[in-house]
DNA sequence: AAGCGTCTTTGATCAAGATCAAAGCATATT
DNA sequence: AATATGCTTTGATCTTGATCAAAGACGCTT
């Protein structure tokens, strides 16, 4: 990789803790590479993995039942971290939502990196934490929330996780955004079917509290409202 | 507390990773601390709190959403590490599902101590990437499997991790064991209601796959069919 | 602009699990 | 031993979301 100093996701990435001169070790392990939709960069139980920084789009990662059941465990976004570091393989598949590009580092030659640097480790164990954190959030969501309740809760999360773009946050939430993901997918994400989401949709869209000019397209008309719907207090 | 080196998680807990020197420091900061079943040592929002190696008992992590419904978003044994250290506050309530004991720390103490010792860092990102693989595994469960498959998938896990006592494992799985939770916690782990979980007991019972001598005790006959209703493969 | 393929919405029906209600059981109390 | 108390199981019914089926809408290609 030429340049990480250049790095649209520098400051906010996993490699935010590393000084100049590691940095430009680390730059020699890592490489970009671009992501088409629908691409899997990793498969679960690959024995011979690699890690990555998102540097541009959304990619999830997936986990499946023998019989093709599918559950979308975690949506990510650019500056965040995929892999399994320290691991044997990867327990989940990676793939792209939308095009992406991605700085990605071979798991071997990354953990050793990691493991001369402290400084990284932290950052990566603050991160698992929050990634934690939100996993548990999402297991309650899918454990005990109505379908209404899920879309709205879906739809909150987006308009938050979608706005912070480049370095600073800017407007905190975004009242119109377009879903990187098809309606399958918000299935697979929310624990619900195509056909469930799809008339949820259309209800909170006939109640005023959504606008969905097209198919990927999401205007927020009354966020306190949708708010409520999500079963926020 | 008095003695580190004698306590029976020394092995398995993240002290593991200390040199005795670095013990007696760890020692002098942490206290035990019995808890009731029931009792909570740790409440989500709490702004003063601790985190705790468990000695003992079985505890558990739970998210309440404001309306009362609680979903149990993981179950910790002997050796496993509560709370959320670098945190403004946790954000789900931890309390004692049996009677229990636990080594506590402020989490200011252990923050510092923490930060002083890759060591134990490391070890506690190994233990976080661990959690995330397990509530990962869980949301698939919650998002696809049926109350049957959960059931049975609950069964296999905990005849797996209450099977090792003390520092080595014996036998890798139990086939009679007792169940550390109530028939309410057993649905608010799996997002079903308490009949429902009663039914589907009751159903692979009759099938012989197991057998309930009493209210807290399961006698797995036939694993393998087990396996096959958890729908592993 | 017409035609094709894919994704999404809508409708009708079904079923798994929730809810409401009551009866069993086991342990603790007097 | 008799009785209260708190789980747990079982039964009857209802509801939410799944399934099956078809019609629309949108983007792409020619």
């Amino acid at each position: 990789m030429s340049d990480c100093s250049t790095c649209v996701v520098r400051n906010r990435a996993i490699c935010a803790s590393l000084e100049p001169d590691e940095l430009q070790v680390l730059s020699k392990l890592g490489r970009k590479r671009k992501i088409k939709r629908g691409e899997t960069l990793l498969w679960e139980g690959d024995p011979a993995p690699v890690v990555a920084n998102i540097i541009d789009g959304v990619l999830k990662l997936s986990m499946n039942l023998h019989d093709g059941r599918e559950q979308i465990v975690s949506v990510m976004y650019a500056s965040d971290f995929v892999g399994r570091p320290f691991g044997k393989e990867s327990p989940y598949r990676v793939s792209a939502m939308t095009d992406a590009e991605v700085c990605v580092f071979t798991r071997s030659s990354f953990d050793s990196f990691a493991k001369e640097h402290p400084d990284l480790q932290n950052k990566l164990l603050h991160r698992s934490l929050d990634e934690l954190d939100r996993a548990r959030e999402w297991m309650t969501l899918l454990g005990k929330k109505s379908a209404t309740e899920r879309i709205a809760t879906l739809l909150i999360e987006l308009s938050d996780r979608l706005s912070v773009d480049g370095c600073s946050p800017t407007s905190r939430y975004l009242d119109r955004f377009e879903l990187p993901m098809d309606r399958q997918q918000i299935a697979d994400i929310l624990g619900l079917t195509i056909e469930t989401v799809s008339r949820q949709f259309t209800r909170i869209r006939k109640q005023g509290i959504i606008d969905l000019p097209d198919r990927r397209t999401v205007i927020i008309n009354e966020r306190s409202l949708l708010k409520a719907v999500a079963g926020v207090a």
